[in-house]
DNA sequence: GAGCCATGTCATCAGTTGGTGACTTCTAGG
DNA sequence: CCTAGAAGTCACCAACTGATGACATGGCTC
């Protein structure tokens, strides 16, 4: 898919596995874990599939070190409290899904029907995405309100990757986002 | 997973489909498109694998069938037009997730990261949710609407899907459900 | 410069998958 | 009762997957 990231300095482990966990991420995201193939990321990566073994020991650990190494929600807890949906849903339903930000969520929604990965995603959800988040709420009812924002989070996302804004102009997008920001406001504020 | 449905009365065309076509319905809402073998569901259908072929053309052949003999939104669409938000919301978040009405939810978003059911899921969530939910909504903003409803609704499952009710207790979990029935509810009614 | 270990390459394995065609067996219609 | 075709069985294929171990080679240390 891309192109190898540093043809002239071969033999650097570093910068090998780095490539590996990039190409990764990418794969993983675009086509889940079942999809992904460690020849197709061994491939965009530019290295020998024999070293993605090497290096993380199988498919499974590469996946968990991916989960563990890509961005999460901290960075949309940053800022305001005001603009908490606004934020969330402008990346939901109007920045382009190639977004990095994007990607976690990818990841985690295309490859949640793979066994494997389940488990994995199911544990690094809870750290890095709702215990995380149910403390940024505070609240009593944190916990309740984490599930309803991951609702419209999670159904946002997947209902993109369904169809993607097929159907939806601009307008319509907009509105689409302020509705989803809205939602969110409310679940942040703790009328639920 | 189960025995074979009629084994009293072998070679019944008609009989042979359906047991096929059920199997198929599990397996895909259990396990999703890749996950599910032919062998699997030809051994919990007690048939050989073969006829699935035979029967269907292929693989994707027979999503598309077990697609479009699914109960679809239809169902939530009957009755009172305020009861929608509390009727869905039960589904979504009490009852077991074995029932029926989940299914095709669970068929759907277990199966968007395979490439080959992705186009048909894509058709068919068109054809049998969103076109009915929009003309049972009916305004003129029914498209963002019905979307927005829709993000709520495979949000739901999804967050269910990753951690079964896992961490709330039942006090909570009517917590969520009533909260999701406020929410969609809102969006029913228009206030988006 | 020699030696050694980390790094990278290659061929190959065993398992699984969807799919196909030849074969057998049952049953309906004459 | 007998035959034709439907229904079911079986063996097998080609493709792909993740993974492994033997081998080649580069680059650092002494």
């Amino acid at each position: 898919m891309s192109p190898p990231l540093s043809p002239v300095r071969t033999r650097n482990a570093a910068a090998t596995r780095t490539a590996i966990l990039e190409a990764a991420r990418r794969r993983f995201a675009h086509e889940g874990y079942d999809q992904t193939g460690l020849r197709d990321i061994a491939g965009d990566a530019g290295v020998d599939a024999a070293l993605i073994s090497r290096y993380f020991g199988g498919k499974d650990e590469l996946f968990a070190e991916v989960l563990a190494c890509s961005p999460n929600i901290a960075e949309f807890l940053e800022g305001d409290r005001e603009g908490f949906g606004e934020r969330v849903a402008q990346v939901l339903a109007v920045e382009p899904m190639r977004e990095e930000k994007f990607e976690l969520f990818l990841i985690m929604l295309r490859s949640v029907s793979s066994p494997k990965a389940a488990e994995t995603i199911r544990i690094h959800s809870q750290q890095a995405f709702f215990q995380p988040l149910q403390d940024w709420l505070g609240d009593k009812d944190a916990a309740v309100r984490a599930r309803l924002l991951s609702c419209v989070m999670m159904g946002a996302t997947m209902n993109r990757m369904i169809h993607e804004d097929f159907l939806l102009d601009d307008q319509q997008r907009r509105e689409l986002c302020a509705g989803l920001a809205r939602t969110l406001d409310h679940y942040v504020s703790g009328e639920i």
